[in-house]
DNA sequence: CATAAAAATGTTATGTTATATCATTACTTA
DNA sequence: TAAGTAATGATATAACATAACATTTTTATG
């Protein structure tokens, strides 16, 4: 295996392997655990490839990423993200997308990258707090 | 007015006046024209309450600041961002809000803040482009 | 297999975004 | 007007991200 895919496999492992969303910087150290000195430009330039193929998620509101759990090559995810235990699962829906697409298609703009993140409480934080 | 509210409003003002989301520290610039130095921390802490009235939002996907420009009082916006010209729209549709609760809601999620972002084209983008 | 071209990575530096901590100042109210 | 509360300032630093260009690795080809 050739060492760029070697790195991008690395990094998809990392996030699959975390419980949590992982900060660039974050993904960055235990990368280099494994291959020794390595920049942060080389870890941001793999996530931005692991993005475009879908592999992974960035999450905006957070500055951090997830390993894609459901299937997003042809769609995009909603993103829950549970501000109390911190807690972040993936949903789909074309419908709702669909929707989406079809409010801002009427005034003429061509949805092509959507970005659905909702901050809130997970079903175990809502019932203890 | 006490300055803990000629600063909020300079704020407002200030990201009223521009035809572009601003950068906190584009705020804290043009801020500091009028006032003369002002702390990041200063600017950051206007920031974020103006944000919790609803007055401004933040695109997460940019980090940057608009004015809201509908009334956000009871919703939450849908933004859309033209990746060629940059410009910015505010939709709202508290349908497709109720839809994406619901969804979650299913799951046992209580959602409490939405960031809806679209990234694409503009109308008169997608025709030239 | 040698080598040229292309792609990926490394290096260095720096830019941008954001917050923590604690001192100081301004404001409120009794 | 003094005491208490809230806001702001100052300083430092953390966290996130990219630009520019040199070097290395990989690929394709004669």
């Amino acid at each position: 295996m050739v060492r760029s895919e070697y790195l991008r496999e690395s990094v998809l492992e990392i996030l699959q392997d975390s419980s949590e969303p992982m900060s660039a910087y974050d993904v960055l150290h235990e990368l280099q655990k494994v291959t020794g000195k390595i920049a942060p430009t080389t870890v941001y330039r793999i996530l931005s490839s692991l993005q475009n193929e879908r592999a992974i998620h960035r999450l905006e509101s957070l500055n951090a990423y997830i390993a894609c759990t459901k299937n997003c090559m042809h769609t995009a995810p909603i993103i829950s993200i549970c501000d109390t235990c911190g807690e972040v699962e993936e949903s789909v829906s074309d419908q709702l997308l669909a929707n989406l697409s079809d409010i801002l298609q009427r005034k003429g703009f061509a949805a092509e990258r959507h970005v659905i993140e909702v901050h809130g409480k997970c079903a175990p934080c809502a019932e203890k707090f």
